[in-house]
DNA sequence: GCGACAG
DNA sequence: ATCTTGTCGC
């Protein structure tokens, strides 16, 4: 495991030193339990709140959830977001009492200027399959997405797909869904519609939103 | 040099 | 992310 008291600059070095160990094809058996992973912050920003909460893939029930409070040491800078928030998820994740068969982060995949997001870097460290459910886009173009709900048009760098648009509500912003670790796009795409019911995020990231900023 | 920029 | 009430639309 690498440092986490490191600068910004020293940041991007361990991104780059570990983006290619990410696997972005699909590596897993069956998916029995789903996880939704979230962060909040308190008033004054001292204190970062990691919130995960294990739902069953099946019925979409919480199974279990855990938190855990921790310093905040990093700043938010566009980029390295995983450097302010995984301490505090990993330290959560030890709470558990059984590790999930698959995280849906809050943020990005491998729709990261460097290819690792935080669905990346924490599925990369827990050795987990990951993916990444943002609720806005970091980096890429995409063309319009149709109102209604299921619609999708493909997030592109370049040439290369680095994820899919996915409107999860009619007439609702879409959400930006790219591979984390050990997931392919197809499947990333397919697991998200999954575990969406009614509302735009889906509920594995509802409920670990609510347990971070304490509801 | 000028914008853009996950949470 | 967070500070915050009512309000417009399906």
């Amino acid at each position: 495991m690498h440092a986490w008291d490191v600068s910004p600059k020293e940041a991007v070095k361990i991104q780059h030193a570990l983006q290619d160990r990410v696997k972005l094809k699909d590596d897993f058996g069956e998916i029995n339990t789903v996880a939704g992973v979230d962060v909040g912050f308190e008033k004054n920003n001292t204190v970062t709140h990691a919130a995960i909460a294990v739902l069953d893939f099946a019925t979409l029930d919480v199974v279990e959830t855990a938190i855990a409070h921790h310093p905040t040491t990093f700043p938010y800078v566009p980029g390295l977001l995983s450097f302010r928030e995984v301490p505090a998820v990993l330290e959560a994740m030890l709470k558990l009492s059984a590790q999930p068969d698959l995280l849906l982060c809050d943020g990005q995949g491998i729709a990261h200027p460097r290819r690792f997001g935080i669905a990346a870097h924490l599925g990369l460290l827990l050795d987990i399959p990951a993916i990444g459910v943002a609720k806005s886009r970091l980096t890429g173009t995409h063309a319009d997405v149709p109102l209604e709900k299921g619609c999708h048009v493909p997030l592109m760098d370049k040439d290369e797909q680095i994820g899919v648009v996915l409107r999860t509500r009619t007439n609702v912003k879409p959400l930006y869904i790219s591979p984390g670790h050990r997931v392919g796009l197809d499947t990333a795409h397919r697991i998200v519609l999954q575990c969406v019911t009614k509302y735009r995020l889906p509920e594995t990231t509802r409920h670990a939103h609510k347990l971070a900023s304490g509801n």
